[in-house]
DNA sequence: ATGAAAGCGCTAACAA
DNA sequence: TTGTTAGCGCTTTCAT
């Protein structure tokens, strides 16, 4: 078998000294052409131009960027980037990033602490511009992340935060978010509402309890411990919620899950007992995941702002970026979210 | 308002020299230690490593890689990442990646042959190790992907290829999943089969349509031409072809979709329709999205192996990363598909 | 408008 | 075992 052609190309790759020997010129009158200084005569730089492209010359990044001490790269921590939120958000962020000349290096935790460290590690490492973080589930000790900002790297966190850390944050107001729908449920004339909790870790299910539990508290809603049940977010974790409520001499009207996974494992598990939704029990949901609205009954949710999500965060990180002489001050953006009913709440049964 | 400290602190990175300043010794002995050199004693090592620990060093990887002349980043390059399909490969590449001491710079290029183009370029700028690319639905031309062979950069395409191209490939046996589809279908003895097929442009969509003709064929069933309806990969697609075959004088008794959003889509609207299914009219998809497990009646579909392309993809590029001797031959891996069965298909009405 | 020289942080060949 | 020297490709003074 014969090596195929590509294979035996060389891969030195074209430099600007190649250029300028060719051209009989000095390598720096090839670097400034290249970068539109004004120090060039416009018609060696069209010529420099042209040869350029001619011989396919491609600049090289690292020694632009270790002779400048930055980058041009954004670094982004997730915990899963299969997860619908987390890749739409991620979507954003690189298209935005891409739009001011940036690109991504993605890492995700996996939500495991110690893949989170190594990320944060080849982060530093590869001396990126900035980065982008929401935090795994179990990360309580914020110091590898505070050891990015003593790398002299601008860093802001989105969704799931780093309460310590004196950084720009993009959270979502999941308190407002679990209060509109818990005040939908009580509008429709639900009163024996179950709320499927996340874990107790993170902030944001925690955010969500709360909402519940004052919005209960404010209508004079009985509150009684067993209609809420501890969880995670997957379909797994509503379909054993479900089991415990309806196992309950005395069982709900309507759950209020932490997310639209949690909720459709739970409204599954609902159906197959016999019980009709939103007749027999009303079910919400939590994030307007795509999915949410091909159920059936298609699933009332709340939606949150993936795409500001991913938006703002690069929107705050830039100005960190460019060199400045005043570092801009940290700032925290709180987004709104927002209620989406579908019929899978609805009149109750009486 | 006084600027955070962290802001404040001194953007300089501590370099093997200054490692070196404090020990005594010279950065070559640094480097070495550093790089587990055989070349060190023992307690130097030990000294120089506990001292770069303590001094929060972090290598640079732009010089490393500039005299190298090599880098630690497989570039990947994917049509959408907010796309279920594409995000689950990527989370799978990244993992894999990772493992192998990669990091991975993510681009998509939003279905757009320029912002592909763009995509290319600044991969080769960054001197990824490697390129991972699905391409545009609209990519003919294949000159841009060739020109990351001409940069010396090992490429591998996974689902969507350039056919034209000697690399190696990751693609997914689409006509024989078709095939799968179609044999089960004309088995629970549907009979008049219409298809919504993707994108002529799409080879991947031309397979599946190849796919359902050729087992019409096989088993004699009439080949109507208005029973395969052209469109795009979204639900809307769905919805609008579900209406031209609910216009249909002769009905079908099942639709086999390009897709699983597709197949969601048409599906709502026959069920607007007051159509029954699977009673009335069977629908079937493709993809085996995670929403597919979870509409009414949950969705019959075929399984392509997301991990399993992400996974091999990068098993692929591998070998050509590492400095050998001899480049490997290209290799074309055509992954096999699964049927899933569930409810949106079974037993025709009579 | 162009050239010369220096250096970013690292590694590899060679010298001691 | 450690130090010396040179250079990866680029940009930025400073000189011409």
């Amino acid at each position: 078998m014969s090596m195929n052609p590509s294979a035996m190309k060389s891969r030195t790759n074209v430099t600007i000294k190649d250029i300028a020997r060719k051209l009989q010129l000095h390598h720096t009158t090839v670097s400034r052409a290249l970068r539109d200084h004004p120090d060039v005569k416009e018609e060696t730089r069209r010529l420099i131009l042209a040869t350029a492209q001619e011989m396919n010359y491609h600049p090289n990044t690292f020694a632009a960027n270790l002779r400048n001490q930055k980058s041009n790269v954004i670094g982004v921590i997730v915990p899963e980037l299969s997860h619908d939120f987390f890749s739409s958000i991620v979507s954003e962020v690189t298209n935005e990033a891409d739009r001011h000349g940036y690109s991504v290096m993605i890492c995700q935790s996996n939500e495991s602490v110690d893949q989170e460290n190594k990320n944060i590690s080849a982060l530093i490492r590869n001396r990126v511009a900035g980065v982008l973080a929401s935090t795994s589930q179990f990360t309580i000790n914020e110091t590898p992340f505070r050891s990015i900002m003593d790398a002299g790297i601008p860093l802001v966190f989105f969704d799931r935060v780093c309460r310590g850390l004196a950084t720009s944050k993009v959270v979502v107001d999941f308190y407002q978010g679990a209060c509109q729908m818990m005040e939908h449920l009580i509008e429709l004339g639900f009163r024996r509402i179950a709320h499927i909790a996340g874990p107790a870790d993170v902030a944001g299910a925690r955010e969500r309890l709360q909402g519940y539990l004052d919005v209960c508290r404010r209508f004079g809603l009985p509150l009684d411990e067993r209609l809420i049940v501890p969880g995670g977010f997957l379909a797994e974790n509503g379909v054993l919620a479900a089991e415990r409520l309806l196992a309950l001499a005395h069982r709900p009207d309507a759950v209020f899950a932490v997310n639209d996974e949690v909720a459709i494992g739970a409204m599954i598990r609902l159906k197959e007992e016999g019980l009709q939704v939103p007749q027999d029990i009303a079910v919400a949901g939590f994030d307007n995941d795509k999915i949410s609205a091909f159920t059936t009954p298609p699933l009332t949710t709340v939606d949150v702002p993936r795409v500001e999500i991913g938006k703002k965060s690069v929107e705050l990180l830039l100005p960190y970026l460019e060199p400045a002489k005043t570092t801009p001050e940290p700032v925290i953006v709180r987004l709104a979210t927002k209620l989406v009913v579908r019929a899978s709440t609805g009149h109750p049964s009486a």
